[in-house]
Order: C-alpha cells, then structure tokens, then sequence
DNA sequence: AATTCTGCGTTTTTT
DNA sequence: ACGCAGAATT
C-alpha cells in the first residue's frame, strides 16, 4: 500500500475499516484517491473484492474508479450509479413484488410520453406546463419515497393529479417498463417489504463506500442505510459546498446529518487542496462564505500561489467566444498548453453552439460532453425500439414510436386507441394486434390491416432471427432492410446523412458488444455514453453541472450574466440561488492554474439581441484576485471572422482533389473524389482511417489547403 | 383521420 | 433558429 503518498487525514480515513465514516472532503482535497485507495487496503486485508460496493453518482465517475481500483489491485469491484445499482436488484428480484423481472427502463423521453397519453387517457388539455410540472412532482414523490396509497394527505397533488400518477404508473405496469425514479422507489420498497431479500443484499455487500454523498436524495439515503444496516461499514465522502442537484430531490442535509444516522460515526475532515494555486482556491472560499449556513470549511492550498483570475467583458457572445478562443489559440501556437487540459463550462446546454462554430473555424479539436447524447437521438432511439419489440410483447411506446415507421397510415388517434383496447382486454399490445381480426373494436382500413400484418411479420422475422442467435449488429441491418428504415430517413434529405452516419456508429457499438441484447439495451439507457469521438487531445466543453469532479489546467467560465447564471428560473428563492452559487463554486474549484471568468453586455437569445447585467457573482468575487482583461489579440479574431464569411461564398468550383479539409468528427482528410449524387455535390474524403462519402451542403467542412 | 402547413413559444442543470 | 402543437388540407 502507498501510503506514503496520502496525508495524515487521508491515511487515517483509508485504514479506517469498520464502522460508519464521513469524510468531509474540499474541493480537490483527494476524495476519489481516498476511497480507491480505501478500496484497495480492504482488499489488501483480505476482504474480498465481491464483497464491497461502491457508489458514484455519474457512470463516467463510476467507470472511472473501476479502472483505478483494477489498476491498484487487478481486481473487479463492483463501481455502480444508485440507479444501475437498483436495476441490478430489480432485475434478480422484482418479482417479488409482483412485476416481471425482463422489465425494459423508460427514459425521460419515454416516461414524458407515457404522461402525455395519460392526459389524454383522461381527457385532459395537454399542457406543457401542466405536463412538465406533474412530472417533477411525480418524480419528486417517489424520490421522497411517498407511498401511491396515502397520497390524499400527505401529497400536494390535486385530484387530477392523483388520478394521473395513478394511470401513469398502471400504465408503465402495462408496457413492463420502469422509469428512472422507480428504480429507486421499487428497489427500497422491496427491500422493506421483504426481510429475506434483504438480508440477502446486505450480506452481499458489506463494505458500502459513496462518493459525492451530499447528492443523494432520500430514495438513495434510504438504499444506502438499509444495506449497510447490518455490517455498519458505511463510508461516505462529499462535501456539502459542492451539493448541485437539489432540483433532482439531492439533499445535502444527508451528508450534515450523518453524525446522527449513524452512531458511532467516525469524522474526517480533509481541508488540504492540492488542485487550485491560492489564488484561485481564496476566490472560491470567498465566493462561497456568502451561502449560510454552512459547515464552515478551511480549505487552504498546498500550491504555490499563480496568476489572478482574468475577466473579461464582452460586449456580445461572439465577443465572448472569441475572446476564448483567441486565448486557446495563444496556448496552441506557443505549445504553452496541450488542449486537453483546458475547458469551458456554461450553465446551459445552448450556449456551446458558437462556442463550437468558432472552435471548428479555427481547426482546434473539441469535445461536447453533455448535451444531446448520442443515445437521445431520433434515429438511434426508433432502432432502438424496434429492439425492444424483439423481446418485449408489451412495450407500447416502442410500438408506438414504429408502427408508422415508414409512414403507412397510423396516427396518434389510432395508436392511443390501440393502447386502451389493448389495456381493456388486459393483452399485450403485439398479441393484440397479432389476433386483430377476433377483436371487433379494433377498426382498421384496409390499408391499415394490410400495413400491420406486414409490420408484424417483420417483427417475427426479427424475432427468429434473434431466437438462431444472430449477432446484435446484424440483426440491427436486419431492422434496417425490413423496415425500409434508411429509405424512411430520405425523406429528410437534410439530416439524412447525419443520421445515417449516427446509426452506422450504432451498429459498430453492437459490434463490440458481447453481452445479451438486454443488457445492452439497459447499458444504453443507464449509461447514456455521451463521449462523441475519442481524440484526447482535445478542448472540452460541458455545463458546469457536468464538470463536477473533473479538473483543468485552464479553465474558462462563461456567460455570468443575471438571468443566465444564476439562472431566471432558479432566482425565486435564497435556497436556488445559493445552489447556483454553489455551482459556480464547482465550477471555480476544478481550474488548476488559469482561470478565465467572462460575461457580455448583450447576448442573442430568444432570436433577439437582450441587454446582459453582469452575474451578481462577480461581485461576490474578491477584487484582489482579479485582473480585468481589456482586451485580446483581436487579430486573430478578425482572421477567423472573415474566414467565416467566405465559407459561406459559393460553391461550384469550391473543392478540388488533393484539397485538405477539416471535419468537426472526422478531423483532417484530403478529398480523393468530385462528383454528383441525388443529394447533390458529393466528395470522397480520406481521413486518419477511413474513407467517407459527404454530400457538401450538409457536411461541414473548413479548406485548410 | 392522417398528413402537411404555419405560426408560436421556447431553452436549466441529469440518472 | 428550431421544434412542436394546433390549423388547414387531403
């Protein structure tokens, strides 16, 4: 064991064996070493790998320790979200509670569907607004753990929402689905319900260790407590500071009250930060003094102190993005910085377009972590549910998503209809409509009745297929033939090759897959893989949510405007706007050395150009640490803005063989082919390894020579 | 009843 | 600028 590489604190926590245990740690202080390495000496003293549990709250976080502990020690141990976590108890043990144990998980795009058929099972206005908010607190409910029987006097929901709640949870009963919340829910209610099974997790594991613990919600606390219960080896890190997802049902109070949960409990404090110079690290605990009441931290640096945080002020988006960009630029031609180290985070997903267009502009590699994942898009997720159908008679929404796929006559009025004629017999969906003719209120046209029979025996084709144990990728060319589905994607000639291009990424992951297709299909949607492409050296961007636990050289932070962080809608009361001052806190704390604050006077947004107030934040940072940025090498601006311009100049004679040109995923490539194609004009491209045909108008693509 | 058209509102953060 | 829900059209 290295620990001559820990500090007092940290060794302690580390040998720290039996017995519930807090580690309070401050941004940087070594949380994550902590608990591998923790890791690492309970396997050392023969504790065996199966036996012990670790819990993160991000699947990259979880992916992460896994790799680290097998790199210590060479041994698998299992690193899990919460809600992998409860899918994995679900899928051995649900039917215990009266579900069936091949239950497909619906996301947040799904479980929104499945409302809004609820609503109009009710014949209620399809509100957005209704919409959204009976979800959070749907939501909300089964993360407090509120039991559907005693709604009426515990709950804040009306009426109508009650009997909402009600159908929506029938129905996802219907179609053998779960959604995100219900693993949660249903796994604590088994365990409560059912003394053996419980006793049976708890002997499965009887080390519990939990990173960023001030994120968990009750469902999760709750999890966490009953499975530890009996060995009391519960160990927690986290600090409260860094406590971003309240909106999600998180409760820091958890990680403040863990004294009091647990008797016995051993507290280490770990307030040494080796990430951030001084400078940087006084800003944050500056920043943060201003939230109260807090479990007062001292946090103090063990760098040598660096340069003062730069801000600038610009006078509109563009601005800003160039600023930053010029800056990575600077870095990039004097080799100062490798681009991997640097990063820029925002608070929301739509600020990263022009962050993007100026990046591409400028041939400088990026990464979006975040955002739309690739999972989430249309064309993966209708595949996807054709899939599901394969193995689920029951499935509604993949039914749903596919039967007018390509279009052949069905519309939302019908499909609905078909779920409640399905509901009201009690008969899956697909057996249903497999004996159509014997039920007489299901009223077809001709056109209808001949389109379903050909849906279904594709279906069945499918189906056998899969049963002579096809492999996953060809199976999905399968789909591909018999549901005429790339032919259906021409018909948007705009995203075609985008989305072709997005399945055929599809079809390799299948390729590497070796486990069973319900495994794969519950990967997905847990693990919702958000990476793009795998070229490390590379600028990052993300929301500042997303930069939890990460750290950067160089970091800038943009769009600290009021309205925007903190942002309009968390401004109605102290307890959102400290959580937004507690994300900028996350947000300052993962920047090493360089850390770069801007904001604009005037931002496009809404399709219109607004006035921008500066973030109260930047107030709250202390002058002393900052150096006001006046300007920047606007040259190389102006260079990039005119390049621009031109891309946009006419086509015919744009390209010729031997160009080399730049692609966003691709990156660089020289054109071996000129020609025209139904899309229009087509070039064949060499990059690193491969050869890609692309259309001109649709690709984007920068001449470099 | 389905498909096509059009004008409106919309954008927080994620397992 | 975009997607999506109602309106117009088939």
């Amino acid at each position: 064991m290295k620990n001559i590489l820990l500090n007092a604190e940290q060794k302690k926590a580390v040998n720290h064996i039996n017995g519930p245990l807090l580690v309070l740690a401050g941004a940087g202080s070594g949380k994550t070493r902590v608990v591998t390495m923790k890791i690492a000496k309970l396997i050392e003293i023969g504790i065996h790998p199966n036996k012990i549990l670790a819990l993160t709250f991000t699947n990259k976080a979880a992916n992460e320790m896994s790799i680290r502990i097998k790199q210590l020690t060479s041994k698998n141990v299992i690193a899990s979200t919460f809600h992998s976590l409860g899918a994995k108890i679900l899928r051995e043990s649900i039917n215990h509670l009266n579900y069936s144990n091949n239950f497909t998980i619906y996301d947040e795009e799904d479980s929104l569907k499945l409302l809004k058929e609820c609503l109009n099972h009710l014949k209620l206005k399809e509100d957005k607004a209704f919409l959204k908010t009976i979800k959070y607190k749907i939501a909300s409910l089964k993360n407090d753990l509120k039991d559907l029987d005693d709604l009426n006097c515990s709950s804040n929901l009306n009426t109508n929402e009650i009997k909402v709640f009600r159908l929506y949870q029938n129905k996802l009963k219907t179609c053998n689905a779960l959604d995100f919340e219900d693993l949660l829910y249903l796994s604590v209610k088994l365990l409560k319900q059912n003394s053996k099974i419980l006793e049976l997790y708890q002997n499965r594991w009887s080390f519990i260790l939990i990173d960023e613990y001030q994120d968990t919600n009750f469902a999760q606390y709750t999890i966490a407590k009953m499975l530890s219960l009996k060995s009391q080896n519960i160990c927690v890190v986290g600090d409260p500071d860094q406590s971003i997802y309240s909106w999600r049902g998180a409760r820091y109070q958890n990680i403040l009250n863990f004294d009091q949960d647990y008797t016995n409990a051993t507290i280490i404090k770990l307030d040494k930060n080796y990430r951030s110079t001084p400078t940087i690290l006084e800003a944050a605990n500056n920043l943060i003094k201003n939230n109260s009441p807090r479990f007062e931290k001292n946090l103090k640096s063990t760098i040598k102190d660096g340069e003062k945080i730069k801000i600038f002020k610009a006078d509109t988006e563009k601005m800003e993005a160039a600023f930053v960009v010029s800056k990575i630029l600077h870095y990039k031609s004097k080799d100062i910085k490798s681009l991997k180290d640097i990063a820029i985070f925002y608070r929301t997903n739509f600020q990263s377009r022009i962050f993007e267009d100026l990046l591409l502009e400028n041939q400088i590699p990026y990464i979006i972590y975040g955002g739309l994942s690739f999972y989430q898009r249309k064309e993966i997720k209708d595949i996807l549910a054709f899939l599901k159908l394969i193995i689920s008679n029951e499935d509604f929404l993949a039914f749903s998503r596919t039967i007018n796929i390509p279009k052949k006559g069905f519309g939302k009025t019908t499909i609905s209809k078909l779920f409640l004629i399905s509901e009201k017999y009690q008969i899956p969906i697909i057996k249903l409509l497999k004996q159509f003719s014997s039920y007489p209120d299901i009223r077809l046209n001709s056109q209808q009745k001949i389109a379903l029979k050909n849906y279904l025996k594709s279906i069945f084709e499918l189906r056998k297929m899969y049963s002579q144990k096809i492999k996953l990728d060809k199976l999905i060319s399968q789909i591909l033939i018999k549901m005429k589905y790339l032919q259906y994607l021409k018909e948007d000639p705009l995203s075609y090759e985008d989305r072709k291009e997005n399945i055929n990424e599809l079809i390799t992951k299948a390729k590497e897959n070796n486990q069973s297709l319900e495994q794969f299909l519950e990967d997905i949607t847990l693990a919702n893989d958000k990476t793009q492409n795998t070229n490390e050296n590379s600028v990052k961007l993300m929301t500042l949510h997303n930069s939890k636990g990460l750290e950067f050289e160089s970091v800038f932070i943009v769009g600290l405007e009021e309205d925007l962080f903190p942002h309009i809608n968390s401004k109605q009361s102290i307890e959102e706007i400290e959580e937004e001052r507690r994300l900028f806190y996350v947000g300052i704390t993962r920047a090493k050395k360089n850390l770069y604050i801007t904001h604009c006077l005037t931002r496009y947004i809404f399709g219109g150009i607004r006035p921008s107030i500066p973030s109260r934040f930047l107030k709250e940072l202390n002058e002393t640490y900052l150096d006001q940025q006046k300007d920047y090498n606007i040259k190389s601006t102006s260079t990039f803005m005119s390049t621009k311009t031109t891309s946009h100049i006419s086509f015919s004679n744009k390209y010729s063989i031997g160009q080399i040109v730049f692609h966003k995923t691709f990156g660089k490539g020289s054109i071996k082919k000129i020609y025209q194609t139904s899309l229009g004009e087509t070039l064949d491209i060499l990059f690193e390894d491969s050869i890609k045909s692309l259309v001109t108008k649709y690709a984007k693509l920068k001449i470099i020579s």
